[in-house]
DNA sequence: AATGAATGAGTGTTCATTCAT
DNA sequence: CATGAATGAACACTCATTCAT
């Protein structure tokens, strides 16, 4: 590939993400459904005809978008576990850290877990389909924390119950408090909900 | 009123309902904005015109039927926190009562949460803002019970978190049993479910 | 046909009258485009399947209306012509007279003539050629007019024309008259409308 | 606005007018009650969908349709008027002229003074009452003849009724020499008008 | 690559007509 | 005869997608 092609290569991919995140925003503010491909061209500024230079069809953004998210998701807990995993830190110190990685990103990325979660449930079954995925795998990763807690000395349990309890309140808590907008301080909400999951989950 | 016309009155409900039921069952297999008003019918063994005899639009069915998830919710809450209340027993057992009794309602109005947690937040903004009403009223019931719990000697701690903390777990782990189809044996879902929420609000 | 059977045939007919007076009355109201059959049955008192056991649509109603409307207007004409043919007075009287009875005729059924003149243009295209063919009659009633006063000394003219000058007269000042609630005094609308009209038929 | 704009902006208004034009001549055809977005975008050779780049609704082509028509009509009235006050000959003639200038508009706007005349009432009532508008007016205008008449010794009369009866006649005539599709030699017509209309006002 | 007019299948809604009660 | 719920064809309007420029 020349170097031309490879510029007009990142040009492309460029443009492209223009558009997802325009997408983006007029989902979050219009709905997903509510949202016309005029819509999101305005906001990237071009027209119409030139959106399906860069994409086949208003599925394929959808997808893409979509596909990005559950991305970022999924590496995002997957960066932060690994985090966890290799700290030799008391089990509350650890959680506390982790949440505070959960609660830097739920910051960054407000928009895109508005969308995933009060409306990607109500576009096509295929994205709730995707959705409980992500929550499925999220649910997995903190399995493993839940069962690294019981060599800490946790009680005995159904771990999938107990990571279910944590994926559900630490999703329920962040969104609620993105919706408030922000308007709890970080650091006590990060302690209560440590405090109610570490002892819930290691206390006999 | 004749008693031809009472008699009148109640099938017209009737049929008002029958479309409301059949209207729930096609939404919760297509998907709010993938339902057509002719599915609706074609379930009901209806005709199209005829749905407008007893609804003056599509939102308006959409309208009764929130409104109808609504109350439904609202008021097993409340009744469900009411038993709670009054009995006098140990908090462990009242709040594995207590969800108990949520089983069952989930259990019985499966596709009525399914459409509320999964699908009313894609629809229009109204409906969202509606569900995150409904949401905070629940929590606001909680936190009774986390202020009632506090008596029985929690530790100190922000009742607003708390409470969320049950309320995103109730519904996230409660959803997440209707979509594995209730595989999971109720009473070990519910032991754990208790032991995990009330550990963590009471111990010190 | 026994007497019983008579006498249900003109309660039959009855109905019918009155269901063709409702549909007069919500014609002038709502306009013909916008009336229902419904519309026509409610001011009948009556329901929606009962029209049917009086017509066999909805075009029936207005066929046998506009016949209504055409055989008023025509036998009045006629019968309004008649009594000026047979008065033997000077012609500015006979035209007097005359028109004194349009004046009644317009004030008696005002309804009528607003829907005729107002409204049987936008209706189907069969309506507006009847409507130009009643008003082609009443025009070749008047050029008899015309005719006969060319024998009380005329000037020569075209009675083709002149007879048209006189039917739009007549019948858009009485309409103008209608629409203004008959504010302006009869008499003086008659003498002026004689006035310009005779005079401008027999002067020299 | 650039020279690439201003021709796109008139290519637009270009393709609007062909959109009214169209409506103005199917609505002739098949009425304004029966014709269809659909019969009004085959005529002006393009599809449904894109008629609604032009216009917001199948009320917007009627209104600016409307609008157009009486506008016309309007300054039309008033343009022979300015020509009739200022020619300094004898009313006769000046009246002649007036109706020559008033068939020649007739023969060039025939359309579209059937479809006022004949179908316009039977719109919707605000198109009634806008016909009534124009209708007053050009009576309003008419009256200013009448006076200017006066001047010229016309005997002593309801100025109000005389205009009413002038336009009425005037209006009248001309529809049915437009349906009968101007059989009759124009000069024979205004002669004929010309001479009732000036006697029947002037004659003491 | 960029534009936005053009396309037409698809949807909510209306309403004349039918028919079981 | 009377009722009004049921029917379904028809229409206005929308919007993803195409395409000439």
């Amino acid at each position: 590939m020349s170097l031309r092609e490879k510029k007009s290569e990142i040009i492309k991919r460029e443009k492209r993400n223009l558009f997802i995140l325009s997408a983006l925003s007029v989902f979050e503010e219009k709905g997903f459904n509510n949202t016309r491909i005029k819509d999101i061209t305005k906001r990237a500024g071009t027209s119409v005809g030139n959106f399906y230079n860069y994409f086949k069809s208003k599925e394929e953004v959808i997808e893409v978008l979509i596909r990005g998210l559950a991305d970022l998701m999924i590496s995002k807990f997957r960066e932060l576990f690994v985090y966890f995993k290799e700290n030799k830190i008391p089990p509350i110190s650890a959680v506390r850290n982790l949440f505070r990685g959960y609660a830097k990103m739920f910051r960054e990325k407000k928009e895109t877990f508005l969308i995933f979660f009060e409306q990607m449930g109500g576009m096509d079954q295929k994205y709730r389909i995707k959705r409980n995925e992500i929550l499925d795998n999220f649910t997995d990763e903190v399995e493993k924390i839940i069962i690294k807690l019981s060599e800490y000395g946790a009680r005995n349990q159904n771990p999938k119950v107990t990571a279910r309890v944590w994926t559900s309140t630490v999703l329920g808590v962040f969104i609620w408090w993105i919706r408030s907008d922000f308007k709890l301080d970080e650091e006590v909400l990060i302690k209560n909900l440590t405090d109610v999951l570490v002892r819930g989950t290691m206390t006999n």
